[in-house]
Formats: structure tokens, sequence, C-alpha cells
DNA sequence: TGTCAATAGATGCTCTTGCAGTAATTGCGA
DNA sequence: TCGCAATTACTGCAAGAGCATCTATTGACA
């Protein structure tokens, strides 16, 4: 921590990093948003949809569980879901033994559809994102956060 | 690069980098949302722009100068500026010199706002993000990310 | 000096999201 | 087996963001 006249602005590593997050993450979005709604007509969301019940097994998964892994909140999810059922990429299942529940399955319409789609949108990232930083930068940005998705545990209590 | 079976799946050093760019900034990014909109009563939207008019000159800047430093496009800042306007924490100004041109600039309130929120809202930062990395981490992903920031220079052009 | 493309910013429209509240179902405990 | 809190998912509402478009102004060039 360096010395900075302005109580506001804190000189820190950590605010640089964090900046680093927020810049890296929406540009690089951005960029491949336009890509992808131009090459296949749907937004990320709905590739991060298909791309969770692409890797669930049965490629399906309860509402909850699309709501854990995705950045989604319920409420947000629903109409997602809507919208890509609509479309007829997925489509809702009872669950057995759960009245309550839903599962989403991914057809087999949404199964191409999300092949097509995600190895073209891993190169855009590539590009935009991955060849930007040398591969040792790489390893130090996925070993730094990946607490933060891999195991998904909670934020540390306030500790003074 | 390692092999891997599925070929929409390849196991790369930049996809695990970019998804903890994207969960890093979606988890952190949430909590200090609803932190800052529940003790200041606006959003990070908000503190984003006091914050770049803070550190201008004057004090004050051109809505373009405030795209390019911002995250958001122009109509979405004009009616942010709006808001921001409405609440009576900026003040937009006419340029001398050219009569197309709007300059924003802080008030006084819009300045004491600032620095109440930036000080508390750096905390949770901190706490949320600083916090879970070692200070070789932060500093590893402050500089493997600068460059999506510190100069803005174009994205790499399809080379191949 | 007249023309016209470029620039600055605002606006109409639509899509998407989150919060709060609702309805149905489940399962624990008396 | 009855009651009740917890869980699952959906919906009304309103706010926010982007794209395309529009108006006013500027500045370069013939």
């Amino acid at each position: 921590m360096e010395h900075n006249d302005d109580p506001t602005r804190p000189a820190t590593r950590w605010a640089d990093a964090w900046r680093g997050v927020l810049f890296a993450n929406a540009k690089v979005l951005r960029i491949a948003e336009r890509d992808l709604v131009e090459r296949e007509g749907f937004p990320i969301a709905w590739l991060d949809v298909l791309a969770q019940l692409y890797d669930a097994p049965g490629n399906g998964l309860r509402m909850q569980e699309l709501e854990e892994r995705s950045l989604f909140t319920r409420s947000g999810l629903t109409r997602l879901v809507d919208r890509i059922e609509a479309a007829g990429l997925v489509r809702r299942e009872p669950v057995p033994g759960d009245r309550r529940g839903v599962r989403v399955v991914l057809t087999p319409e949404g199964r191409r559809r999300h092949d097509r789609a995600f190895v073209e949108h891993m190169r855009v990232i590539e590009r935009e994102f991955g060849g930007r930083l040398t591969p040792a930068e790489q390893q130090a940005v996925a070993d730094a956060l990946a607490g933060f998705w891999h195991d998904d545990q909670e934020s540390p209590a306030a500790a003074g």
C-alpha cells in the first residue's frame, strides 16, 4: 500500500486488479455478445444456459440448479428459460417425485445450436481475452480467481 | 493446452481465467451494488460517474469523455446523467466554443455524496475481492489485465 | 461562401432484469 | 394425520440499457 494524499483514492494493488476485472469483463463481453447475436441470433445468456445443460447429466437441470450455476436470479431465469423454450432449444419437464419442480432439458435442436455456437464463441473469447495475456498471465489469473467459482464458499464474514 | 475429447470443451488456461473474471465480476458487483443502494440510495453506475468527475480537472467532463472513461454507451449515459442531475449531484453546463457539447460538472452536494460513498464502497470491494487474493495474486491480476483499461488500444485484428 | 460529411448529444422503442409478492407442494413435528 | 414453515417456481411492476434514429452544430473543401 503506497501512501496517497487523497483518502478517497488509496493506492492499492487490489484496486488495480479490480479495475482490470471490471474492464476486461465489460469490453470482452460487449464484443462477444454482438458477435454471437449476429452469427447465431441469440445472446450469451442463452448460450450460458445451453452450455450448463450440455454439461449436466442427462442434459438437464432443475431451475434451482441452473440458478446456482449461472449468474442469474430465479425470476430472471424463469423468463430466460421461457424465451429459450419458445425458440425450441430447451423444454420443461416435470420432476418425478416433486411436483413443485421443473427440469429443463436440452432438445436435439438446442444441442445442435449449442455445438455450433459454443466453438465459435470460445474463439472470440480467445482472440479478445486469452490472446492478450501470456500463458503465465493466463495461469496466474486463473489461479487467483478460481475461488470465485471453484468452490462456492460464502463471502468472508466481517473479520474486523 | 491439454487434450480433451469434447471439441466444444477445449481445456485451456485462458478459459479458466475468463471464467474467473466472469464470476468475480458478477458476484462482487452484486454484493457491492446492494450494499451501496442500501447505504447511499444510488447504484454503482452513479458512483462511477461521480468518481470520474471527481478525478477530472475542474471536476467536470464532456459526455464524450465520460463515455470513454466509463463502460456505458452514449445513449445510456444521457439518461444516467439525467437521473444523477435530477438528484442534484451533477449539473450540465454549456461548453464554451462548441454549442453542440455539454460539460457535466460535480455539484458540491455531489462531491459530498461521492466522498462519503466511495470510501465505504472501496471497503466492500476490498472485503469481497481484494481480501480473497494474496498480495502476489493481486499484483498478478493487476498486471495481467492492465491492458484492458490502461491504454485503450484497439482489439487485436484478426491475425489468422 | 456554399455544400456536405462528421461530430455531439438526446430520444423512441424494445428487450431484459431484479425485487417483492403469489401459488402450489413438500415434509417435519405434535 | 393435521398444521405450518420451508421450498420451488412464476408473475406484476417498474427501472435500466442498447440500438437505431433524429436534431443541431461544426469544420473541411471546392
